[in-house]
DNA sequence: GATGCGTGGTT
DNA sequence: TAACCAAGCAT
């Protein structure tokens, strides 16, 4: 295929010169040790580089060594992850680290087969690890690699489908330059992080514009192709700050297995249908904590956007009729004074709710 | 193969 | 503003 030959030659001759001049700096990438390539590309799937970046000298700080993450709690770990969102990458990295630790003596394991075992490392993060921190020839295949293949190849099927993303990968193991995979994983990624951007490509910049098919067509918005996404639904939630007479707090901690596992929250739940939201806050925490309680003043309403669904989050006050909360629908409950409440990990949207209640 | 899983920037 | 989408993985 020429234009296979075509893109295979301007790879080396165009786009690492083109990478060289103008990477952008990833200070994490000045110490490529395995432990910190691996930190940060866990936190750099499905984020974006500026908002990791911040996350990423926290965490080192806090979690110098794959020994000092291992020893951690689960809940320290998601309190350094608080607001980088997907936790069970989290989650995940912390189980990981202690299987390094008992199973590998503490060293990151070094070829592709034994990386790719490890939870939360996939066929991406497994080829950026791979490939930046142990020199292995492994492409990576992420949503930029994704853009910049289906534009370059003129690619018309469903980006979405795992044959196409089959078919991708293998373009990409083909236009690996051997011995610098680091360099042309990165370069990849950073033309499409930049200018092989999806709504405004800049194709006078490219260093690949030449042998670009869709640029030939004159048409690179029409790629990468596809399926149109379903309607997120949307859902009313009612959650209650319930105060005791010491002015304390009640939190309570999501159960691991559930969405935003091993958070902590203001406990309440999904409106059912011809609840009002009193009732749904009174039903909520009857059924999650075994108490009976009063719901009181309004607090706030938090509109919010999780991955799959939206929701408008009403929150009020309340105070106990009767009962002590036990932990039925959660993993663990605890009274908290305000000013100790942001000791613990919550969800942004929990996140908002403290910040009304310390505005009182 | 399809679905569940956060958050924030861009247009 | 609503839609899109980002250095994806697990089940």
């Amino acid at each position: 295929m020429n234009q296979f030959q075509n893109i295979k030659r301007a790879v080396p001759n165009r786009l690492l010169p083109w990478f060289a001049e103008n990477k952008r700096s990833m200070p994490w990438r000045s110490n490529r040790t395995p432990y910190r390539v691996w930190i940060s590309e866990l936190m750099l799937q499905q984020t974006r580089v500026d908002q990791a970046t911040p996350y990423f000298h926290r965490f080192m700080k806090r979690f110098p060594s794959m020994k000092s993450l291992a020893a951690a709690s689960q809940e320290e770990v998601l309190k350094m992850w608080e607001g980088l969102g997907y936790y069970s990458r989290a989650r995940n990295l912390h189980k990981a680290a202690r299987i390094i630790v008992t199973e590998h003596h503490g060293r990151f394991p070094a070829t592709a087969e034994e990386i790719i075992k490890l939870p939360g490392v996939g066929s991406y993060t497994a080829a950026a690890i791979g490939s930046l921190a142990f020199n292995l020839d492994l492409a990576v295949l992420d949503g930029n690699v994704i853009r910049v293949l289906s534009r370059l190849f003129a690619y018309t099927k469903d980006t979405r489908s795992t044959a196409a993303k089959k078919e991708l990968q293998q373009w990409a193991d083909d236009l690996l330059v051997r011995g610098r995979a680091g360099d042309f994983n990165e370069a990849m990624m950073e033309l499409g992080a930049t200018v092989c951007l999806p709504k405004n490509p800049n194709c006078s910049a490219c260093p690949l514009s030449r042998c670009c098919a869709a640029r030939a067509e004159g048409n690179p918005l029409e790629y990468p192709k596809k399926a149109p996404k379903k309607k997120m639904p949307h859902i009313i939630v009612g959650a209650a700050v319930v105060t005791n007479a010491k002015g304390e707090v009640l939190i309570a901690q999501r159960r691991t297995e559930d969405m935003l596992g091993g958070l902590w929250e203001f406990p309440g739940g999904k409106l059912e249908e011809g609840e009002t939201l009193e009732t749904c806050v009174a039903r909520e925490l009857k059924e999650e904590l075994g108490i009976e309680v009063e719901v009181g003043k309004f607090l706030i309403k938090v509109k919010h956007a999780y991955s799959h669904f939206t929701m408008d989050l009403h929150t009020y006050f309340a105070t106990i009729k009767s009962g002590c909360p036990r932990a039925i629908e959660c993993r663990d409950f605890q009274w908290m004074d305000i000013s100790s409440l942001r000791k613990v990990p919550y969800s942004k949207a929990d996140l908002k709710i403290i910040d009304a209640l310390e505005k009182q």
